[in-house]
DNA sequence: AAGGGGATCAACCGCAGCGAA
DNA sequence: GTTCGCTGCGGTTGATCCCCT
């Protein structure tokens, strides 16, 4: 690939947390000519983003088909079940998982589930369970994480924006802004 | 009430694969 | 056949949140 040196101190280029006007553009531009060609799209758009930046932003959290919110018992379990069968394989995990995103399970599975099984591995748990099979280590982390997927927010689409904002926004953090607040900007707009 | 530490999540980085020129 | 640019993936980091002392 292109090994350039560090001269990527290229002042054009954002970096950090997205604004809610950039994530407006994107979607905005997206909407009207859709995905793809990040690098010239980041550019077309006006973004001072790296096409690369871009691309993650809308798979991970503009997407309107992106779930948020709790992972479910099921959800869990699959992604045990695929884990032992593909490894850290996320992106082919995520697939059986709609509108969750690799990222997402990634995080969910280092956060929540390696924790766990790395306690279930120290002696005065029990056996190593390193080689075994993930679904016995699952039994044990299981009910030590019960809480955590016992709630659930339904997907969120700017079709059912009414539903899905009245739900969501009950239960979040209202001082800062949201998806729902994007796609509702976004709706108003009328692109 | 304040501070510390752990947990969580969004975003960045580097690499590999693929297709077009 | 080679080079180059783009995309996608997995690993890692940094910021923020939340709970406990």
């Amino acid at each position: 690939m292109d090994k350039k040196p560090c001269n990527s101190q290229d002042p054009e280029v954002r970096k950090g947390p997205w604004t809610m006007e950039e994530d407006l553009i994107l979607i905005n531009y997206i909407a009207n000519h859709g995905e793809g060609v990040w690098n010239s799209l980041a550019k077309s758009a006006g973004l001072k983003r790296t096409g690369k930046s871009c691309r993650l932003r809308w798979l991970n959290y503009l997407r309107p088909d992106v779930r948020r919110g709790n992972i479910t018992t099921e959800e869990q379990l699959l992604i045990m079940e695929l884990h032992a069968k593909w490894g850290n394989r996320w992106s082919k995990i995520a697939k059986h998982l709609p509108g969750r995103t690799d990222n997402e399970i990634k995080n969910y599975w280092r956060t929540r589930i390696q924790k766990h099984i790395k306690a279930a591995e120290t002696p005065s748990a029990g056996q190593s369970l390193e080689s075994n099979d993930q679904a016995s280590t699952s039994q044990v982390f299981y009910a030590a994480d019960h809480q955590t997927v016992e709630t659930y927010s339904p997907p969120l689409y700017p079709g059912n924006m009414e539903a899905s904002q009245a739900s969501f926004l009950a239960e979040s953090n209202d001082s800062i802004w949201s998806m729902e607040d994007i796609w509702s900007l976004q709706l108003l707009n009328g692109d």
